[in-house]
DNA sequence: ACACCGATTTGATCGCGATCAAATCGGTAT
DNA sequence: ATACCGATTTGATCGCGATCAAATCGGTGT
């Protein structure tokens, strides 16, 4: 009897996840080869910098950050992590992370060890890997913009938005946006100034546009968020 | 007789792309995979937004770049492109290109037609393409480090500190880089107008850090350009 | 050599966000 | 309830880069 954690079938998130592009026989496959996911606590870290990359991780609830530190000794936050989201690929270049990755919130991952993986080869998988691959280079552009913009009220919107289009696709609502993130992390990972944020969300909030709370953010006015993301 | 131009062993920089890790009998392989390579003159596109995701592109010889117009219109360089280099994944989540690819220089491409990748699961090539991933993931972390520094010279120095890596990689020189960029698509893909960079250029330049000409860079200090892109 | 046109540089002004500083909020332990 | 500490907000100043504008450079064709 297979343990039941790790069997993909009865995943909440199965139909957002690597699994998704999988048939029967690649899901069989995909669940004998699930190490049984880790369960983790807000602030637990998965891994650090300088790990050995043993697995690739996908978020199976809860969420993560990952980040960076530069040889100048700067933080990072690269990135938000939500469940059938897969993170932490970069260490496959040298064998050994080049990020840190924490839990946000009470949270569990999903592993396949890097042992395991060539055994994905073939009938569906690959197909999966390619979408993967895409799926990367499309969230890095995106990202790219977001950070492009020279406006910090347009970051934020960008960034909301975009958050908003993921729940969308795990099926869940948008009114209210699942973001257990500090402010520190999110002006971070947003490149400006935790001040800027602050001031930024203020306004926003005054202007009823939206509504942040530790965890949560209500977007109110969806229609004037998407023109402060497209105005220049 | 296999035509010379596809075959990788005859490659220059077939030590430094997608057939670095595959042994002889993977590169045979890739090699019969491979569409015979396209030539492309300076401005030529390779292919545009909306074309049918036809096949992976390895750059050969010469530069490209990439972009993707926004919503509004806007325009965003989202890549420069050397020899050695995959690009264009972006489209492999939808089968349709999200962006458009030029050549900067009289350049040659090689092609993986996306009905043939699955003839390279297996035996090395699985290794390649986790690298790629992790290639894509590093690669996708500088770009926003890069772009989370307020300074537009420190944005440069970055920049123009991770070309010379790219090209050390390639076994060439990094006191003279090669770029042939125009300042307007430079300062889009640093996220600055061309004016703050003209003026960053101009800056360094006097100050005897670097020279830039149309095509190519000149590193005359590193050690002063490297506290520059440490330096907040 | 000349005119022409895009690319790049230089100039001047202004607003936003970085920075330094201090106040306030929120949760926890005593 | 109080003290305490981190997280967040608010305040004030200043510098950099966006913006608008104009000059200059560079290459092309005549």
């Amino acid at each position: 009897m297979t343990d039941s954690r790790s069997r993909c079938g009865e995943c909440p998130t199965r139909r957002f996840c690597l699994a998704r592009d999988l048939d029967a026989s690649g899901l069989d496959r995909l669940s004998a080869l699930l190490a049984p996911p880790i369960q983790l606590s807000r602030g637990d870290y998965l891994y650090r910098f300088g790990d050995r990359t043993s697995a690739l991780h996908l978020v199976r609830s809860g969420a993560f950050k990952t980040l960076t530190v530069t040889a100048d000794g700067e933080e990072h936050v690269t990135g938000f992590h939500f469940p059938g989201e897969i993170f932490g690929l970069t260490g496959f270049t040298t064998g050994v992370h080049e990020d840190t990755a924490m839990a946000l919130d009470t949270s569990s991952v999903c592993r396949v060890h890097v042992d395991e993986l060539p055994g994905l080869w073939g009938a569906g998988c690959d197909v999966a890997f390619l979408r993967l691959l895409g799926e990367k280079e499309s969230a890095a552009t995106r990202l790219r913009i977001l950070l492009s913009e020279p406006r910090a009220a347009s970051r934020l919107a960008v960034f909301l938005l975009q958050l908003a289009e993921r729940q969308r696709r795990l099926g869940r609502t948008t009114d209210v946006l699942y973001l257990p993130v500090s402010r520190t992390d999110l002006a971070n990972h947003l490149g400006m100034t935790l001040e800027a944020l602050s001031r930024v969300i203020s306004r926003l909030s005054r202007a009823g546009l939206l509504a942040m709370e530790r965890m949560e953010v209500r977007v109110l006015r969806q229609a004037e968020l998407e023109t402060l993301a497209g105005s220049r």
